[in-house]
RNA sequence: GGCCCCGUGGUCAAGCGGUUAAGACAUCGCCCUUUCACGGCGGAGACAUGGGUUCGAUUCCCGUCGGGGUCACCA
């Protein structure tokens, strides 16, 4: 009996690896194109850290003419949700970063280099630990869990390093014969790695994204198949970015201290191992603590979260690529007009440490990629949102296509432009008292600011509608009948002049303005009024005065 | 607890032995053919800490403290 011969008796059906390294030859890309991929569980939920690995590896691959595809890690049944799969795939594909290889549906697939699912690559991993065991590099284990437990209780009680390593992998020295009869005797077991490493050894590597670092090899025997014949993470990794001919494994951090034994197993399995970029989670400040950003506690952890708040997705990406690489920032400013596409992602400018979540500077960015669209697509973008979350809206909207598209168009197309909406959901308040329906249910209350008294205000306002206002007059013609109006009141015609006699004016022009403001649209804050003033009508406009009046004597 | 990673203003961050220690968001003030916003200008605000090494440390080394990760038949 010998290794061979053990690794026919567990698996006497597996091929033979050459099958597989024939079928999944090397790529045949340009030189320095970066193969990676996305590697998530089918929970059907895409975290935004998720989607930040995603964005990050799409863009390497594309910069470099690579390939990036997705591939469903479903070894760990206990997880496994019905319609796990589309779900992410529908999120990346949402935000652009749709793979070119792996899973597009459920069950369906594109590429070469599949099966993209690990638990219908049974066979293959099976491959290659039966080619380990015949090496001598892997071997059977028969201790049952409780066993294990065991073990680790006592180690834990000398306050010794736990694991199934050394004296402590009992396995590990059976005999070949000793094995295959317990395998004959019907014996439950699984598949050990047979670890070459010393724990007193030193192993460097060097990390593209957090550089040089050191630890102790690997010297645990870790499990590579389970009892249910599939393979644990470790071993999937290796044999599927082995053969997937992954030349980046762009991943969490939480891995980086799993390097030494993925060395490791690709040394033994004769693979040449991939270059690993581990990136920094997005972080989130809780009582003073730095946690990752959780799904069960932050509902900005869901990407399905942007969705419903109605913030773009370019300004989440824009915004996670402000965190992936600094310069970013300065590029958009020097090219404020390019796509994002256009933009080079550097993995070594990455932070090493994690980013804590800042949902202001994400509005921020939002603002301004909304205040750089047209009205046709914050219409569009609005539009699509309500229908969704907000159905009156979208009524109105739908029923009022070109006026909305007036006011949206306010202040918009120059080089200017407002920066007042980070997201779709803040488009109700900022345009509602454009519309009759609803500006007659808006619950604002008439805030006049400077000028508060009640006879004071009825006077400005019905002398500015009857005296002044003229629907035909050019913007400067408006401007300059404010100011008059001013004048009439007694204010000062220029804020300057306000300013530079205090006590002389009890108002000024800007004042005056006011008013009219808060009269027309219950507030102090909107865009440039003479729009406004033109898009709404004189009629509305007399209405709008007659019922400022009409409330203020209530 | 062992091992590993990290530590520049409130936040994201440049910086790589000699800098007035960038920039962005937030904040404050001023300015800007009406307010708000936008924009412009300006202010306040940081190298966790103690030791070294060095003519000189934010930059290099060690300790301390703080934060994070990891130690599964989960990924």
């Amino acid at each position: 009996m010998n290794y061979k011969d053990l690794a026919d008796l567990m698996f006497p059906d597996a091929k033979d690896i050459s099958y597989y390294e024939e079928k999944y030859p090397e790529r045949n890309l340009k030189e320095g194109a970066i193969v990676t991929r996305i590697a998530p569980s089918p929970t059907g939920f895409i975290h935004i850290g998720g989607l930040y690995q995603g964005l990050i590896a799409k863009k390497l691959a594309n910069q470099t003419e690579g390939v990036f595809f997705i591939r469903i890690e479903d070894t760990d049944q206990k997880r496994e949700v019905e319609n796990g799969v589309i779900g992410i795939i529908n999120a990346l594909t949402d935000f652009g970063f749709e793979p070119d290889e792996g899973m597009i549906s459920e069950t369906e697939e594109k590429g070469k280099y599949g099966p993209y699912k690990q638990s219908i690559r049974k066979e293959i991993y099976q491959a290659y630990a039966k080619y380990l065991i015949s090496q001598g590099k892997a071997y059977p284990c028969f201790c049952l869990p409780e066993e294990i437990e065991e073990i680790r209780a006592k180690q834990e009680s000398a306050k010794i390093r736990p694991g199934y390593y050394g004296v402590w992998a009992k396995c590990r020295k059976l005999t070949v014969e000793e094995m295959a009869e317990k395998i004959k005797a019907g014996e439950k077991w699984i598949v050990r790695f047979k670890s070459p490493g010393r724990e007193d050894r030193k192993i460097k590597h060097k990390d593209i994204i957090k550089g040089n670092v050191e630890f102790p090899e690997n010297d645990q025997d870790i499990v590579i198949i389970k009892a249910d014949g599939l393979p644990t993470y470790h071993f999937a990794h290796a044999v599927d970015d082995h053969l997937m001919r992954t030349t980046h494994v762009i991943r969490g951090d939480e891995w980086l201290s799993s390097v030494p034994l993925h060395l490791q197993l690709f040394q033994e399995l004769g693979f040449k191992p991939p270059k690993y970029a581990h990136i920094a989670p997005i972080m989130k400040n809780e009582d003073g603590n730095k946690r990752k950003l959780s799904k069960r506690k932050d509902p900005e952890a869901a990407v399905s979260y942007y969705e419903e708040e109605g913030i773009p997705k370019e300004a989440v990406t824009e915004y996670l690529l402000n965190i992936a690489n600094s310069t970013f920032e300065n590029w958009r400013r020097a090219n404020p007009d390019k796509k994002i596409q256009e933009f080079e992602l550097q993995l070594n400018k990455m932070s090493v440490s994690g980013a804590l979540f800042d949902m202001v500077k994400l509005l921020d960015v939002s603002k301004i990629v909304i205040s750089k669209m047209t009205a046709e697509e914050v219409y569009e973008n609005t539009l699509k949102w309500a229908k969704k979350h907000n159905k009156e809206l979208a009524n109105l909207l739908e029923k009022n296509k070109e006026y909305s598209l007036k006011v949206l168009g306010i202040e918009r197309g120059n080089k200017k432009p407002r920066k007042d909406i980070g997201k779709w959901s803040e488009v109700e308040d900022n345009i509602s008292y454009m519309y009759e329906e609803l500006f007659e249910k808006d619950k604002n209350e008439y805030q006049y600011q400077v000028i508060k008294n009640k006879e004071t205000i009825s006077k400005i306002l019905n002398t500015y509608i009857s005296k002044y206002y003229n629907e035909n007059d050019d913007k400067q013609t408006w401007f300059d009948k404010i100011k008059e109006l001013a004048g009439e009141m007694g204010y000062a015609k220029e804020v300057k002049e306000f300013k530079e006699n205090p006590g002389k004016y009890e108002a000024h022009v800007g004042d005056a303005s006011t008013v009219l403001r808060v009269a027309l649209t219950k507030r102090t804050n909107t865009p440039d009024m003479y729009e406004i003033m033109q898009i709404l009508g004189k009629d509305t406009i007399e209405n709008r005065f007659r019922k400022a009046i009409s409330e203020m004597e209530k």
